[in-house]
DNA sequence: CGGTATCCGTGTTGATACTG
DNA sequence: CAGTATCAACACGGATACCG
């Protein structure tokens, strides 16, 4: 494997290395469709400005979609992506392997 | 899998995700044992001090050695740990998902 | 409800020059 | 050779207030 080819896994990196947005990803996973309130309070102590730049940079790179209801209220709702999903996977073997190096005690 | 335990790949993710990270890694990975003048060369436009803060954010985290002989002129050099290398395959699998997804034409 | 606008403090990065 | 020091520029996250 050449240097060049490792752009893109630093672009995938980038995307989900945010702050947040691995809580996101794991929520969305775990409770499949949910709402923008939902998430905003599972995902404690994010503010609505952030979760927005979250969603909507997971959503430009296909990881999550967005359903938008125009009723009053308005109802938005996200869902992983069938790329979402598949991002899981190779997800959790990392995950895996950064609990066993750092411990299930680590706090953010 | 709960909420909380995405916390260590949280950790992991942010340690590798920066700007230069993976070049450094896959470099390494490539090249096996080198030295700092090597790597600032290899890893194009990445200053000296920033190299330096990446090198040793990793070698804290246990995923490079860093060998230092005071000579004169000193030489020092670094290696990927046992860590470092068993980051290299679920990183491997992200990389080919990432290059699916992104092609490989994406340019940092 | 589901955002956007605004401001601000902080962290990160880069360029450059210098040192043991 | 392998860094460190310094400073400036910028991106980023956080809090809050407001809008359709």
């Amino acid at each position: 494997m050449k240097d060049s080819e490792c752009a893109p896994l630093e672009k995938l990196l980038n995307q989900i290395s945010g702050q947040w947005t691995m809580y996101i990803l794991w929520t969305l996973d775990t409770n499949g469709v949910m709402r923008f309130g939902e998430l905003r309070r599972k995902v404690d102590g994010i503010s609505p400005k952030v979760l927005t730049q979250r969603l909507r940079m997971l959503e430009e790179n296909g990881i999550i979609y967005r359903y938008y209801e125009s009723t009053i209220p308005p109802q938005v709702s996200y869902e992983l992506t069938e790329r979402g999903k598949e991002l899981s996977k190779p997800l959790y073997d990392l995950c895996e392997l950064a609990s066993r190096w750092y411990g299930d005690e680590t706090k953010m």
